[in-house]
DNA sequence: CCCATTACTTACCTCCACGTAAGTGACTAA
DNA sequence: TTAGTCACTTACGTGGAGGTAAGTAATGGG
């Protein structure tokens, strides 16, 4: 048998001690979604504000009703601001926050981690499907 | 009008630019997911090792069917080592092996921003909501 | 013989994230 | 009059993530 480790004594909701368990889920099934990074990210490229059109062409393969519902998510959440100029043909702009500012130090983390690491996770993938 | 801004020259990929793209994607769609961060600071808090039935009891709404796969999709990512003793009735252990707990840093640093902004966060969507 | 325990798997169903395609409004230029 | 531009919205359809419930294998204990 192998050896039997120590068995913490754990409260049924251990991880919930850390933080609101509800907050840290919703915040990664946000930036777990399939567009949102890279629209913060090419925002952040962008210099921190854009318009629509811009970030259409900095997202590669997004379409219009993922990004126009995707903003809307940011700007709901206080992470963008919506700017509309009344000219035609219309013009309207999107602004990171601090707060949107803020989030971008952690999420550049994890960018970081995935492309040092990345290649051993597939590596491990390839090693677990070939038996 | 607006005082139009300085328009970046940019490239069709801006954020193609700055790491493997697809990388980045599937590893925020993973960590993402309903359960993963869970499963992954429990076992940290548990000494970076626990069996199932602790993982059952540490995560608390998740289940078997949930706990089963997404332990199974880590351990394939290379993330957590699964060790199965020969014994009745049965005894299975998950080690996060270094990889995984290289994850913890960058993923903790969301924790730890969702903690601290969360509120901010709410108070904008309840903002933006009320009109 | 029956039950309990552990770590699962399987079947089934629901919901929603996301994709595609088309339409819209307001104005300008040809 | 028609076409073009921009920033959207609306309608519709599909795959897959995830929930619920039940089944299973192997063995010891009463």
């Amino acid at each position: 048998m192998g050896k039997p480790h120590k068995t913490k004594q754990l409260d049924p909701a251990a991880v919930c001690r850390s933080s609101d368990p509800m907050a840290v889920r919703e915040l990664l099934t946000k930036i777990g979604d399939k567009w949102t990074i890279f629209i913060v990210l090419s925002l952040d490229i962008l210099g921190g504000r854009a318009r629509f059109s811009e970030l259409e062409r900095a997202v590669p393969g997004i379409s219009q009703r993922m990004l126009s519902s995707t903003l809307r998510t940011l700007e709901r959440d206080g992470m963008v601001i919506r700017e509309v100029f009344p000219e035609v043909p219309p013009r309207v702009e999107y602004e990171m926050t601090p707060l949107g500012k803020g989030l971008l130090r952690p999420t550049q983390g994890l960018v970081d981690w995935a492309k040092e690491n990345w290649e051993q996770v597939r590596k491990a993938q390839s090693q677990y499907d070939e038996r």
